[in-house]
DNA sequence: TGTACATCAGTGAACGCGCGTTCACTGATGTAC
DNA sequence: TGTACATCAGTGAACGCGCGTTCACTGATGTAC
């Protein structure tokens, strides 16, 4: 059989799309390996079992990414001159976000949706992975956060941060439909980016705003 | 065999718990009877299929509240005088999703795990039956919140609104490893109450953002 | 009042199917002597 | 240089399992005459 690309390369990237289309649970080996144009068993070949591809599919989303903001924020920890700005903070993560999937920034949108499913999905052993793998340089953003709003509560930050993930990674999972309801009901074709630049200022706002029983 | 509850709904109460706690597809009709404490060939027997006892789980949330929101609107819409302001549209709807399920709010956290679920899974005849039987009253309310922040766009003002059903959906869906978090890094118990209680104002807070191109 | 029939909730066992995984195997490439 | 062996990517077929669904059936209750 001619080799295209690298068995391994094929299916992830086969997977990838399928598991953001379907979900994790509804995509079946077979789907993946079929359409990937490999040999079922060349799952559990490279991978060992269906778990582990999962969490490859996300090791090769989150270690560039990870690389790079650390990189990034030792870079700016070193000029340490004024703290960053909330703004500039989430410009920055979502910089990165784009630029560390150079080859395709609609990868990015496919990424969130993944971590959607993520939360949602059971998957328990990936929730364990994710927050072994990446739970620490989670830490260390949410300090930095702490430090470009210090206004707000650390326990009040810890919550709007996460009601901002919620935000995020809704908006990214449902980005195609939302994106075909907006073109249909205000005539606008939208593009990822111009998504994001909408999320931004809501976020800013959410997490600045003045709470109730302060 | 002794009759307890009624068999359909001690397999819908089955259902909604099993369903919020792994998934639809985790979930298989086994599981569900044999907690139920019902027959196997119950469910098909009483709802025809496993989609349409999906479908029976979320109506059974969405019929009661509603039915509570139209009539609030209505009584509303009859005494004319001044629009509701934001805050009061967003306090109506979680007050009323609160008081529709009586019996016990913590069956509300539950309800929107599950909608983080309708988004994130495949689903598809889900979406369907929501959009085809719930559409219209989504729309009105959308309606009262266009005329609640008349200085943001309406497309803006879509895209907000969906970053915030984001938001709360996930907040809900990831509600009780949140609570446990915050309890062990701030050794606070939030209730599911207290929870909304800090949504709300991010929610504002950011439907109300300046945006940057205005 | 008694009997025959219809309806209905629920049951137990089986059906076929698609799933993840396993296993013995092939063929190509590299390495030791 | 030649031969024997080891390694490795990939293969094809089969495995057992749990799934949603189906079906013939039971037993209780209601209804018609």
């Amino acid at each position: 059989m001619a080799v295209q690309a690298g068995t391994v390369e094929r299916i992830l990237d086969t997977a990838e799309v399928l598991f953001a289309q379907k979900g994790f649970a509804e995509t079946s080996l077979r789907a993946i390996t079929s359409k990937a144009g490999v040999n079922l068993a060349a799952v559990n070949y490279h991978f060992g079992s269906k778990e582990a591809l999962i969490q490859a599919v996300f090791e090769r989303f989150l270690a560039p990414f990870c690389t790079a903001l650390g990189a990034e924020l030792d870079r700016l920890g070193e000029a340490d001159d004024t703290p960053l700005t909330l703004d500039q903070l989430l410009m920055l993560v979502s910089g990165i976000a784009l630029t560390s999937q150079a080859q395709n920034p609609h990868r990015v949108a496919l990424f969130f949706r993944l971590c959607g499913l993520a939360y949602t999905q059971a998957q328990g052993h990936l929730r364990k992975y994710l927050r072994e793998h990446y739970g620490a340089v989670f830490k260390r953003f949410l300090r930095l956060l702490n430090a470009a709003a210090p206004d707000v509560p650390p326990m009040e930050l810890f919550w709007r941060v996460h009601f901002g993930l919620g935000a995020t990674v809704f908006a990214m999972s449902g980005m195609d439909s939302l994106r075909a309801i907006c073109k249909s009901d205000f005539g606008e074709e939208l593009s990822v980016a111009d998504v994001n630049q909408r999320l931004l200022p809501f976020i800013v706002g959410g997490i600045r705003a003045d709470n109730a029983a302060s």
